[in-house]
DNA sequence: TCCTAATTGCGATTTTATCTCAAATGCATA
DNA sequence: TATGCATTTGAGATAAAATCGCAATTAGGA
């Protein structure tokens, strides 16, 4: 779609920045989200600095960092893999989904039977061989939406209230 | 839960670590299997060296990190957060699903409008406000099916065939 | 028990993400 | 359009997470 669209062109979400005062948008910002809309896969953050430096050299990579954080706040963007700072893991148990809080990245199983069996994704995805799937729910936490200040995502130690 | 699970237990798994030759099963491994069964949340795998080092002193990072590489591949455990070493991102358009390749981390889009109407958690997640939600489907991808051979994961290039 | 392939430990290194704070900028207001 | 203040940026240091290389050790079949 639009294989040049992003040039100048109003990024969808763009306007969702500067609702009320406290999120000015900002050419970093705009790049970034362009940069982003201009890609078809799921870029790292530091390929996106490198597209973004590309056109804005001197651009300083924690910036980067920060305009996808406080988009991914104002759900202008998403993180495809919601991963935290660390990879985690578990042991495939009995089917069940994910609930994981879009603001403090807590993940919390969830189950539930209507959706253990889902359609695969079929002839859709030709040579990929299935072995299971799950679904993520992306969402506020009760915890986050409490407080309705600045979430708690201090350094690295993101998994404030997470079961431990 | 229980407590003192996985002291000596028979973990649901391990003797699929050592089904032909070519992948031993170390106390090493079992201590990290161990660990992470005796677990009900989704411990990072530094939260896993923490507590095999207790059993363990003296083990490396590194093996908890290659034991969890090896037992992911294995299907014995599973990556919750399907993190590359890079988070990614995407600008929310329409909905879509996920096909990760649990060898290579290749991340592909499925449109799949059988998936696109789920139930919610519904009661099962109070307190959880969601806002979107997808499906991810683990597997292996075309490539790497092809190439029986030790997949390619080496270094952090691990986007060798991911579209881009 | 012996042999060989595979794994481990250790430390160095790379990759990814975050922090600090002075200087620059967005933007509401006049 | 000019002014003022709160917010953001840049640069580099730092922290956190993951990986690498290689000699010594170990698992497991013969
Ligand atoms: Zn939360
Ligand atoms: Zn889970
Ligand atoms: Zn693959
Ligand atoms: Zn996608």
């Amino acid at each position: 779609m639009k294989s040049h669209a992003g040039r100048r062109a109003a990024v969808a979400g763009l306007e969702g920045l500067c609702p009320r005062r406290g999120l000015p948008l900002t050419v970093q910002r705009r790049a970034v989200l362009e940069a982003l809309a201009a890609r078809r896969d799921h870029p790292t953050a530091d390929q996106l600095y490198e597209d973004v430096a590309r056109r804005l050299p001197g651009i300083s990579r924690a910036t980067v960092y920060r305009a996808l954080e406080v988009m991914v706040r104002a759900g202008v963007v998403r993180k495809v893999w919601y991963a935290g700072a660390a990879t985690r893991f578990e042991v495939p148990e009995r089917r069940h989904h994910h609930l994981v809080c879009v603001l403090c990245d807590a993940v919390v199983d969830l189950h539930q039977p209507a959706l253990d069996r889902l359609p695969g994704p079929g002839r859709a995805a030709r040579g990929f061989r299935v072995l299971d799937y799950s679904v993520q729910f992306m969402g506020v936490c009760a915890q986050c939406a409490r407080s309705t200040k600045t979430p708690p995502r201090q350094s690295s130690g993101r998994q404030s209230h997470e079961g431990k």
